[in-house]
DNA sequence: TTTGTTACTGCAACTAAGTTGCGTTATATT
DNA sequence: AATATAACGCAACTTAGTTGCAGTAACAAA
């Protein structure tokens, strides 16, 4: 179930998406907007955005659940599929618009992959 | 620092993973072992086995860390990288003896990369 | 076989991301 | 303005994994 009423929480959350075409974390949104919006807030926001096909999310190295805005999807379609980059260096993350080969597996059926990339984002690198 | 007295929780481990060709849980290997071994320790003897090239340890799905054994990796060398596939019906973990072909990222220095494949897997399938 | 060193273990307490229940508040509709 | 209920804040909870420390056991030396 997705988000009915336009909030300020909603405002926001898709504001902090929109000033910047990079991936945020659960816990750094919670640990800069905390004081102003509660934490189970933000949580139900994300999952009801992520609902709406707005945000997509995925796990980053260490298991911290990760959003990103989405790229034509709705609450009927989420098909935005795609790598993730995350920098070892400074920690940023971010979505690669590119289609993963994957590899042949005989005798099963693929649903859903999450390729994460690691390794050093083109600031870091220089 | 890896494993330097062979002990009867190093044996009962390895035993687990020899018996069986998949990948095993922390939390699975808690569940069934954990009244006889304590949990801290399981958790300590797997790191240590993995910084020895026995095991090596991924995410799954939901975040949680997951291991199985290496192939021709060694304290010095961990080198054995590959794909993992989780059934969404039965839970199944395997490892996938394929090298992946990652995109082409400019301006990006990779130095790993984690592919998690769901879907259903051969039994499950049938 | 005994002794001594210290790697390993168990326990209890902790950490931290994420969740749940519930009473209150604010948005949108009539 | 009155009403319905989506959304919010708070506190308490859940759970995988970690930490510190005192006791135990593996292993080598005597
Ligand atoms: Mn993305
Ligand atoms: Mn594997
Ligand atoms: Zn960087
Ligand atoms: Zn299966």
């Amino acid at each position: 179930m997705g988000i009915i009423r336009k909030t300020k929480t909603v405002e926001i959350l898709l504001n902090e998406f929109n000033k910047n075409e990079v991936a945020i974390s659960a816990k750094k949104l919670i640990d800069s907007l905390g004081n102003t919006i509660n934490k189970t807030t933000i949580y139900r926001v994300l999952d009801k955005l992520e609902d709406d096909g707005v945000l997509h999310s995925f796990l980053g190295k260490d298991g911290l659940k990760w959003y990103a805005k989405c790229n034509g999807c709705s609450s009927s379609k989420h098909t935005d599929m795609h790598p993730h980059f995350q920098c070892l260096s400074c920690g940023k993350v971010d979505c690669i618009s590119t289609n993963v080969v994957l590899p042949n597996i005989p005798n099963r059926q693929i649903e859903f992959s999450q390729l994460l990339i690691q390794g050093k984002c083109e600031v870091c690198c220089a």
